[in-house]
RNA sequence: GCGGACGUGGCGAAAUGGUAGACGCAGCGGACUUAAAAUCCGCUUCCCCUUUCGGGAGUGCGGGUUCAAGUCCCGCCGUCCGCACCA
């Protein structure tokens, strides 16, 4: 039971957390439409059955801030649902041989009840999972939209093919070249698949980074590397002696034959182009496939170049290695001039034109590779007076004069890159161009838990539409999976239907949509849920975009540019009014906890180990433990702790206080048995404080003037999501109300206290409000203002300095004139004695802060 | 290689260019108790001196700007994260 003495969270979790829900206290839209509106969110969980730490973090952070602007008057939409589609729900029907639905359900279902314990004031009647049709069938009804406006196509594309398990792999999930689960060789197959333009989007998206100016720098620029967008010249060199034509070889004669009368490349330098010296293409570049048909030479380094590995540390040490076509192509500039072809491994495919020329001197690649096939090697760009330097093995990228370059000769970089463009495109032989790093998006999963792609193949009409009064197209639930592949595939009636257009036999596509697919415009259904469309336009104008979100780093790239893509689709087809959908955006660091392992090397979890004086032992047989390093929490390295049972074990607040202590949010938080401990103590102290407002007269002015001080603070720096500042401006105050003897403003201190806490603790601060007589929820109460008045000290503290160094304080009336100030200073016993009787040259007085004294 | 962040006590950390170390954890001492836990009070950057008073050093390293630098500038060193043969 609660009384005076201890708070019992046991009891009064679960009471407060009933009566939220009988009142719906955090249902959105409550009390009057004129409020101002706070969107606050954090990023969907996957539903993988426990919720862990993080998300236990990451919740309470938006619930400090709803909760908070709720006190502050705001209509608040904090809503929570699931990230319900993708692989581990069909892994586990593999594996346990459940259904991904009734897996997926169960796992909600059981979350949710975690959630709930941790007493987050969230507006479940929003509550939204991505694998039921009632929102996905509006996803797939989006999905049309776009294809109506030309954002969606499909094309022949490379996956990575799994012929054991018959289905596709994502790059993470091939490891060595060999399926994760099957082990077999991953092969790579064309598949005709579904892409969403979101190039059409990249200036945009990119543009768009700069009014991002709450997102931390940290993403945009990884959004800005990841978009990859490069200006430069694209360009042709004329082959001088074309090889035979695919048309001569292949009796075929396929239309999309390389064109064998020139190479073209893209250079983000042609100012260099008279520093060039050869012309390297991929291997996987048209006219290598061409040369190696007659070369088998050439096809051995080509097929060499595929084997070997793309990973970062293998291309560190891979070294620039080509192969001599034996062509020869004409410099743009001057016909005369020639220039070998090499096949080189480093030259990528899927980049620019997979083909580039090699300037030695001003690329550290090229410069290497010259080296390697003694090519020639001209400087063409200069700092004044080192014309005539010799580049030796460090190729020279800084800037400078244009040299040796003839008609350039003597124009800055950028100004001989504008020269060199005007020439080409007056001449017709290369024309200014703009290359991306990023790429359309595929969306097609060969999966059966996801979202089924809206389409349906028809052999007379082509690829149509599913027609939206059909929708949504729901997945079959009668489906095994103890084959594998797609069950979608092998179903016996459901991708069998009439064509919508000619009536005719025609079968559903049986792709799914990539899970991004869903969390892209989750945002906008929580904000607007009708049943006959994705949200009202109306709704959607009010809310979005979404005023913070929080969620974690590892989101930086794709979620938060695939949601900003679909967001401005949208808005390019009319469909919403705003571009961004995250106006402000929070990135949380992790939980981290101490490892352990044994003397064999093997992993211990927290509770197998104990400490002995300096050392740790194993607890079972007493050997010594090793204390490892503190790191993510990780169920391999053991050091997991679970949420239910600490909130069994210290109750939903003193977990809360905890996530919210001692570390800044956007660093790494690590978890210590000390540290849950002492929010626990913090806990009871507020509670036995809230127990001791008793009948007292008078005033205490310095602590009224502490509690407006910390009431400014405390929410300054909610609103800055500096959490762990605000705690210790709570700490601050308990410890003064604590000190103070009793009076009337210590009991309005008390009072004061218990709303500043109520975001953090909000149980605890339910119980006290009640205790303390409170109308009605303490939920509902007003955030206490600070008095302006109140927050200036009448007597001020001022630091007195000679030549900078500390020497005395002194405590003077506030606004005290600066000459007034500085005698005090100088009568200071201390001062005089540190003058030793120097002179004082210069006196300098900040007002009401310092004094420094010159010698 | 490119980009981002960071470097402050035993630990997590504070500090609009103006008294470095707020607040918490751990530790030490004391009170209460038969005892322990809990609670309360005090100390707690380091070094020197000392009974006290005091003095010196100090925010990764080296310079600079300034009356004054953890904070601003230049150059290093180190750690973490992301991307990476991107032409």
């Amino acid at each position: 039971m609660t009384d005076n003495k201890r708070f019992s969270h046991l009891a009064a979790d679960a009471r407060w957390q009933a009566e939220w829900d009988r009142q719906e206290t955090f249902r959105t839209g409550r009390g009057g439409a004129d409020r101002p509106r706070s969107y606050v969110l954090e990023m969907f969980p996957y539903p993988s059955g426990r919720i862990h730490i993080g998300h236990v973090r990451n919740y309470t952070m938006g619930d400090v801030l709803a909760r908070f602007r709720r006190m502050q008057g705001h209509d608040v939409l904090h809503p929570m649902g699931w990230d319900a589609f993708g692989m581990p729900a069909e892994n586990a029907a593999m594996e346990k041989g459940v259904h991904p639905g009734g897996w997926t359900r169960d796992n909600i279902a059981a979350m949710k009840k975690q959630l709930k314990r941790l007493g987050f004031a969230l507006d479940w009647s929003r509550e939204l999972a991505t694998c039921e049709p009632d929102y996905y069938g509006h996803e797939q009804a989006l999905f049309l939209d776009l294809y109506a406006a030309g954002l969606v196509y499909r094309k022949e594309s490379a996956v990575n093919w799994d012929p054991v398990d018959q289905t596709v792999l994502a790059n993470e999930q091939v490891i060595d070249g060999k399926g994760w689960r099957s082990g077999a060789q991953v092969e790579k197959r064309k598949l005709s698949q579904w892409f969403l333009k979101i190039t059409d989007f990249a200036d945009d998206l990119l543009e768009g980074l700069g009014d991002l100016k709450d997102w931390p720098d940290k993403v945009r620029a990884m959004q800005e590397n990841w978009i990859g967008k490069s200006q430069g010249l694209t360009f042709r060199f004329e082959i001088d002696n074309p090889p035979l034509t695919l048309e001569e070889i292949r009796p075929d004669g396929k239309a999309n034959h390389p064109d064998t009368e020139y190479i073209e490349v893209f250079s983000t330098r042609p100012d260099t182009i008279f520093g060039a010296s050869f012309v390297a293409i991929s291997p996987e570049h048209e006219l290598a496939q061409l040369l190696a048909v007659d070369d088998d030479a050439l096809d051995a380094f080509i097929e060499e170049c595929r084997k070997t590995g793309t990973t970062a540390a293998e291309l560190e040490t891979q070294e620039k290695r080509g192969f001599d076509t034996g062509l020869a192509v004409a410099h743009p500039l001057d016909p005369a001039w020639k220039l070998p072809v090499f096949v080189a491994n480093f030259v990528l495919m899927d980049y620019g034109t997979g083909a580039v020329f090699g300037v030695p001197a001003h690329d550290q690649r090229d410069l290497d590779f010259a080296r390697k096939y003694m090519l020639p090697v001209t400087r063409v760009v200069a700092e004044p007076g080192s014309e005539d330097a010799p580049i030796h093995d460090e190729a020279y990228t800084g800037p400078g004069r244009i040299v040796n370059s003839r008609f350039l000769d003597g124009m800055e970089v950028e100004a001989a890159k504008a020269a060199v463009i005007a020439r080409a495109e007056a001449e017709g032989w290369g024309e200014g161009s703009t290359v991306w790093r990023l790429r359309d998006w595929g969306v097609s999963r060969q999966r059966y838990w996801g979202t089924p792609i809206p389409f349906i193949h028809c052999p007379a009409c082509g690829v149509v539409p599913v027609p939206k009064d059909q929708l949504p197209v729901v997945l079959p639930e009668d489906v095994s999976f103890e084959i594998p592949g797609n069950p979608l595939v092998r179903h016996p009636s459901w991708k069998h239907v009439n064509c919508p257009q000619c009536g005719g036999k025609a079968e559903r596509e049986t792709d799914t949509l990539d899970t991004f697919v869903d969390s892209s415009w989750y945002f906008l259904r929580f904000a607007s849920q009708p049943e006959d469309k994705p949200f009202d336009r109306a709704e959607i104008a009010k809310w979005l975009p979404v005023g913070q979100y929080i969620g974690g780093i590892e989101h930086a790239i794709l979620h938060l540019l695939y949601a900003r893509f679909w967001t401005r689709a949208l808005a390019h087809i009319g469909m919403i009014d705003v571009q961004e959908p995250f106006a402000s955006l929070f990135t949380q660091g992790m939980v981290t906890h101490q490892t352990w392992q044994d003397a064999a090397g093997k992993w211990l979890a927290p509770e197998q180990v104990e400490k002995r004086g300096d050392d740790w032992i194993i607890i079972e047989t007493g050997e010594p433990a090793e204390a490892g390093r503190v790191e993510k929490m990780s169920k391999s390295k053991k050091n997991v702790v679970d949420p239910d049972a600490i909130v069994d074990q210290y109750g939903a607040d003193a977990v809360r206080w905890f996530m919210l202590s001692d570390s800044p949010p956007e660093r790494d938080l690590p978890w210590t048995e000390s540290g849950i401990e002492g929010s626990w103590r913090f806990v009871q102290r507020l509670w036995r404080l809230f127990n001791k407002v008793e009948s007292a007269e008078g005033e205490d002015a310095a602590l009224d003037r502490k509690v407006h001080q910390i009431i400014a603070a405390v929410g300054g720096d909610i609103e800055a999501l500096s959490f762990n500042k605000a705690v210790a401006r709570i700490y601050e105050l308990a410890n003064a109300i604590e000190k103070a003897a009793p009076s009337a403003s210590r009991n309005v201190a008390i009072r004061t206290l218990l709303r500043l806490v109520a975001p953090m603790v909000p149980h605890l601060a339910e119980e006290g409000w009640s205790l303390l007589g409170g109308h009605g929820l303490i939920a509902d109460a007003a955030w206490p203002e600070a008095d302006p008045a109140m927050l200036v000290e009448d007597e001020v503290t001022i630091a007195v300095q000679i030549k900078g160094k500390l020497r005395d304080t002194i405590t003077v009336a506030k606004g005290l004139p600066n000459d007034e100030v500085e005698r005090l200073a100088l009568a200071s016993d201390k001062v005089q004695r540190s003058l030793d009787g120097a002179a004082v040259r210069k006196v300098i007085v900040v007002p009401d802060r310092l004094v420094n004294l010159v010698i």
